[in-house]
DNA sequence: TGTAATGATACCATAATAGTATCATTTGTC
DNA sequence: GACAAATGATACTATTATGGTATCATTACA
């Protein structure tokens, strides 16, 4: 079971290169070539993130990609609302089930809790909170 | 994102329903009359579970299922194991990753306290607690 | 010995995810 | 203006995980 797909994942590596270039634009030849993504994903992905205005995009010769809002105000749980349709962990199983098709029922709690749990953990993380953390580790 | 999925979502009932029944044996054909599960499905997971010692069966005519341990002993993490692999929720993604590659990184650290707390949500929810939940809402 | 059950196992179907290919459009540069 | 270098749009294919089916073998009771 996977929290985060391997798109929100190839989106996050993405635009923390994106973000660590400042205001330059950076095109796919270059992140193909940093980061080893397959190109034609990566392209629909950069794609989307421009859709949903975490990037802005510029055609053309030196075209490319920058962050469209400051690194610290684009959160990982964007990028899972975006690829993945949030954090709707479980897809209300349970109807008409005999045992627990209870609205008070412990698992519901429980699986609300954890998808409470889930979201506030993921909004926490901003693109800049990764790159600082990034960068201690190559301090060391 | 399904944080059960199916096979787990039918174990656990037919297991509540086993457990209803106290020591008495109970047969595939009436557990799909009574909760409507795709009777060759159903079979293969109780198969499962069998294997995995949460219930016994027994062949022949008049035979089927019981549990084979109190229905306080049988958690809902235990089946997630089972039929899900666990809860590793993550598949160690950001491995060759130039940004978050950190083992302090700020994901990797989120991810693994929401393991965690799935982890212990699910711990405390026993097929017992299922039941009783059950029994106090038909009350209302 | 027949029947009603489970055991084992191989197979198929569907959906989600991952990845590819292609043509159109824009923009900078000579 | 022509060409090249980039993204936009979109349709297609591949792979994997999940969900589900079918069939024959085995056991045990009546």
């Amino acid at each position: 079971m996977k929290l985060i797909t391997r798109n929100t994942d190839y989106a996050l590596r993405a635009a923390c290169y994106i973000a660590a270039q400042r205001q330059r634009t950076v095109s796919v030849p270059e992140l193909v070539n940093k980061l080893r993504i397959p190109r034609q994903f990566l392209r629909k992905i950069l794609q989307v993130l421009n859709q949903h205005n975490i990037l802005l995009s510029h055609k053309g010769t030196g075209g490319g990609f920058i962050l469209a809002r400051p690194a610290d105000k684009i959160f990982l749980l964007d990028l899972i609302r975006i690829f993945q349709g949030g954090l709707k962990i479980n897809k209300c199983m349970f109807k008409k089930s005999p045992c627990p098709n209870v609205k008070s029922c412990a698992l519901r709690k429980r699986i609300i809790k954890i998808e409470e749990f889930a979201y506030s953990q993921f909004k926490r993380v901003t693109l800049s909170v990764l790159m600082k953390a990034s960068k201690k580790a190559n301090v060391k």
